[in-house]
RNA sequence: GGAGGGGUGCCGGAGUGGUUAAUCGGAGCAGACUGUAAAUCUGCCGCUCGGAAGGGCUACGCAGGUUCGAACCCUGCCCUCUCCA
């Protein structure tokens, strides 16, 4: 089998936008040309199934690679997700049930199948080889390797020296991530920068036992919703590729003005001249950042859902958060209105608020209406079929639970 | 094996006997404003009772102790870091 013949200008374009560096790059030019389908590796922990935008960007380059013919390997880490990516201050992780892991891949696989085409994708898990392993032949992987070069990576040294634990079991996070190189014969890996290590270290342990190692193709960090740190769910500032379109919609608009183009060159597939005009607009304040970033929304919902879904996401952020009215759709929720009411029992019974005194906040806060009037006090009068509304876009239809006994 | 640090709320990090539900920063939430769920400003930010004023309970690694009173002092334990061997 041979992948598609294309010219060095495509090469060019496939190894410059979404990219960051890559080692070696004569070497991965010249593998291109070749003609030659390539093993793209790809890792993930299942422990966290989730994909977000950040993620989305070396898939999309994934995706790229596939269309013009080349194989993408996805690597279930069912062992190396025991022992939890070092890069955080985590420490190892309880074990995962052989059943959580494979709902968690399950789950991963939904989302990364968004992206990335099935048809040109092997899935393998890593217990295939490590499901093998015994102490020999971790002490084996293990002598390969010495201390010193694994404090080499950055985020074991700034632990280190800032006097932070780190387990020995974290030390061989990388040592695995590597023989999952070996054993799949990848050609390229696929990561985020801050992998870098990792995946140097995949080149190295190759090349000890006798493989051609692998080129690596790092992907710049995706900047979270904040604007400041890289997008991750523990930071919570993240974008879900399974959220809803409305979800996603909104998110996007609320990342700050500064790093819109980012996210348009990083996740969007919008030409590369359009987004040349976008900066020439912003640079000289001809254009309102928000319209761009509507623009922005809806290629992104466009992407993970579909076009009409960016539509009704658009329309909802105008209705909800534009015009401050209630959305088409709202959520039911059952609650006895008849004994003696009380607002704040009803708030927590339905999630709007945390506790009773988190209720009373919000209450004194003026954040509560019903059915567009602004709640003073506690008790009061409930209709069925009201709408309550909590800060700027948290709702509930309210039905009395008698009516429907 | 020895010596010396450290463990505080979602996170970072003050506080070394009472006025500490615990300074401050970040996150989060709310209101105002706006061009948006950007930015900015203001307020809130353990649970619970109360319309409010105010009250009760729980909390500073764990378990005890001293004291009218402990995050703060003492004892033991657990976790962790550094240095020496």
């Amino acid at each position: 089998m041979e992948t598609n013949k294309f010219s060095n200008q495509d090469i060019n374009r496939l190894l410059k936008r979404g990219v960051c560096e890559v080692i070696v790059k004569e070497e991965l030019v010249t593998a291109l040309k070749s003609g030659k389908v390539l093993r793209l590796k790809e890792g993930f922990d299942p422990s966290f199934p989730d994909i977000h935008l950040g993620h989305m960007v070396g898939l999309k380059k994934l995706r790229e690679f596939q269309d013009i013919g080349h194989q993408v390997v996805l690597i279930v880490g069912d062992w190396t997700a025991q022992i939890g990516d070092p890069s955080g201050a985590s420490v190892t992780r309880p074990m995962l049930s052989a059943e959580h892991v494979k709902t968690n891949a399950k789950t991963y696989m939904e989302q990364f199948f968004k992206i990335v085409d099935k048809e040109k994708t092997e899935v393998r898990w890593q217990s295939e080889w490590f499901g093998n392993f015994n102490l020999a032949d971790v002490i084996k992987l293990t002598s390969k390797f010495t201390i010193a070069q694994i404090l080499a990576r950055d985020d074991f040294s700034k632990r280190y020296n800032a006097n932070q634990p780190i387990t020995i079991t974290e030390f061989l996070y990388p040592l695995l991530q590597a023989y999952d190189s070996v054993a799949i014969k990848a050609d390229v890996e696929f990561g985020g920068t801050d992998q870098k290590f990792n995946l140097l270290v995949g080149r190295e342990l190759q090349t000890m036992l006798g493989q051609r190692p692998q080129q690596v193709l790092m992907v710049p960090l995706l900047v979270g919703t904040d604007g400041v740190h890289k997008m991750s769910k523990s930071l919570g500032n993240y974008i879900g590729v399974a959220e809803s379109p409305e979800n996603i919609f909104g998110k996007v608009m609320s990342i700050p003005d500064g790093i819109i183009m980012n996210y348009f060159e990083l996740i969007t597939c919008v030409s590369d001249q359009e987004l040349d005009e976008f900066r020439q607009l912003l640079d000289k304040n001809a254009v309102n950042p928000m319209e761009l970033k509507k623009r922005l929304g809806r290629e992104i919902v466009t992407k993970l859902h579909d076009a009409k879904s960016a539509i009704t996401a658009e329309e909802h952020f105008a209705k909800v958060v534009q015009n401050k009215e209630i959305p088409n759709e709202i959520e039911e929720c059952f609650f006895n209105l008849d004994s003696s009411m009380d607002l704040k029992e009803l708030l927590t019974s339905i999630n709007l608020a945390k506790s009773r005194s988190d209720a009373g906040r919000l209450i004194s806060q003026g954040a509560v209406s019903i059915d567009g009037s602004v709640v003073v006090c506690n008790s009061m009068k409930l209709e069925s079929g009201c709408v309550i509304k909590v800060g700027k876009r948290r709702f509930a239809k309210i039905i009395n639970s008698d009516i429907i006994k």
